[in-house]
DNA sequence: CTGAAAGCGCTTACAG
DNA sequence: CTGAAAGCGCTTACAG
């Protein structure tokens, strides 16, 4: 592996000097440069990680990340991706600054003021599909703060990147699954978690779009629980005593537990077939229980990890890599059997 | 966070020393060891690993990575996670040496050796089942060479863990998807890969297990097609013909595509249902066709990283770390709506 | 526009 | 048993 030395003497100038080209630090002559330039992509150099590190002790890249408050506990496995990442990069001078709000625009705004008071370089966020917090994040933007979404993308925002599930797939592949797991008439009902999350309505249409050809199917009710357990235990027990005939549930968000509680209760266990998305620990539960049939997952440690680190390549590249416009994770498709 | 020169200060001693003293090199005072240990311990030392990189960059650690041939595109994925992780460990010395064999114990034997003059540090394995593999490995460790199995382990070595899939889990796993996705009465066919191979013989066992006690089912035959795929053309084509009654089959491992293409052949695509495993792009192919119904992946990629992440920590760590016995992999199912 | 020098934190001959 | 010094590769004030 070639080094700045080797380059240096080759061109017969100094190391600083290379670096300088190398880095595309201003003021450098520019014969002098071509020729640094012709001699390093000859030798292939690739700088050494170890020496930027050490040299970059000093520096520091601190990253805000917005993701929602603690009581949804998916969210703790995108925040361990988070810190694992840090961690790992941390020697290169990365830090996080990890703000958990409740699922309001007033909310995060104050949580991005608050970021830019600490004087983030760059915000991973999961955001509200909302003007308010769009026109905050492009505004980030033109201060030159590089905004990245995470888990749940936003309309018409100046972003970088989103790292996250694809969830019109994801409710095909829920439609899919029901289909795979069902025969005879299936008469099915739908718990939403927020029509206007941009995410949850994708899911539904997802589901909605695969099953309307298919004439074994119908959706007779579709009702948002707004991601809140108490709430969800209601609209399930109502909808099931509404529709008796339903045999199956899709659940496209949070309040599963909330929702399986109502099932039991009514004793209708055994008799609904059940798909959900995420494995949070009470939702492993349904499944042990044999109550939840299977669960679509999306690698939600694998969306921290990644976003945190295309921001950090980002804001350390000399020339800015180019990025896809989406970053989707798997989905991965778990039964009582395979957790 | 403290550094080496901070300790050094505090001790009263030179920076060597901390160094000595903290990477248990021989010959230090023990009361000056004393100290250093008490002033490191409070300061809540721990190395920066980008000093230690660059330090290191002279060092080489050589692991040698044996696994099967190019025939089976199952380890490329294996291979590519190596490589990942050889990328990222490669600037703290970490060079890697593959050797990609035939599933033979000769073969293997052979390729350990040439290992061994190359100066190998580590070797991570998927070895053959076999007596001879069995005491080569143990010889290695003899020598002071370290090993650990990835993707399939082998009885009575002494390695120092195993890193791959749970297949009787997988097994099991691939009996209770058989039972979610069909109805009535089921006849099934399994079609093994080699039965000498302990994996192969757990997943069918895991997947009987998991099926015995359901009366709707009855598995008919069983055979093995040794990973050949014109070898399993004919002995799926032999037994659906031998048996019309199969409306089920489950391929424990390897010869999807030509078990596949003998179904195409007798035109059952429709009538069976198949369960296979990994995620081949000719598995994928009769996924998409609507051939295969699910396929229970194993993480290949992970595989090849973590047990290279494993090894090198190994290798480099002064306290040796206490690993598990096994690092299983997830099991993950795929169906076409969310490849 | 360019160079010489110091520094990031850890390791390692070498000298004593 | 211990210290002083050089070095790993990159970066960065500082001086000119």
């Amino acid at each position: 592996m070639a080094t700045i030395k080797e380059i240096a003497e080759l061109a017969g100038v100094s190391r600083g000097t290379v670096d300088r080209v190398l880095n595309n630090r201003s003021g450098v002559n520019e014969d002098t440069a071509k020729k640094v330039m012709t001699i390093a992509r000859q030798l292939d150099y690739k700088p050494n990680k170890a020496g930027m590190a050490l040299a970059a002790q000093k520096k520091k890249y601190l990253i805000g990340i917005i993701v929602f408050s603690k009581k949804n506990p998916f969210f703790d496995e995108v925040l361990a991706g988070f810190e694992e990442k840090a961690a790992e990069l941390s020697f290169y001078g990365c830090e996080i600054l990890v703000k958990r709000v409740a699922y309001h625009p007033d909310a995060q705004i104050s949580a991005i003021e608050s970021c830019i008071n600490e004087g983030i370089h760059g915000l991973i966020i999961t955001p509200y599909n909302d003007k308010k917090i769009c026109d905050a994040l492009n505004s980030l933007n033109k201060k030159g703060i590089p905004v990245i979404t995470v888990n749940s993308d936003a309309e018409n925002i100046n972003r970088l990147t989103y790292v996250g599930s694809d969830y019109l797939k994801s409710g095909e592949a829920a439609g899919a699954l029901m289909q795979l797991t069902t025969i005879g008439k299936v008469t099915a009902g739908v718990i939403m978690g927020d029509s206007h999350i941009l995410c949850h309505s994708q899911r539904h249409s997802g589901f909605v779009n695969h099953l309307q050809n298919d004439s074994r199917f119908d959706i007779v009710a579709c009702e948002e629980n707004f991601d809140d357990d108490l709430k969800s235990y209601d609209i399930v027990y109502d909808m099931l005593s509404r529709h008796p005939e339903i045999n199956a549930l899709y659940f496209t968000a949070a309040g599963v537990h909330g929702g399986c509680k109502a099932i039991q209760d009514l004793d209708k266990a055994g008799s609904l077939r059940i798909i959900t998305h995420d494995d949070m620990p009470t939702t492993l539960d349904m499944i042990e229980k044999g109550i939840i049939t299977a669960t679509i997952c999306q690698q939600p440690k694998w969306q921290g990890s990644k976003s945190l680190e295309l921001m950090f390549e980002y804001l350390t590249s000399v020339e800015k890599p180019i990025l896809e416009k989406c970053y989707y994770s798997e989905l991965n498709i778990k039964i009582k059997e395979t957790i």
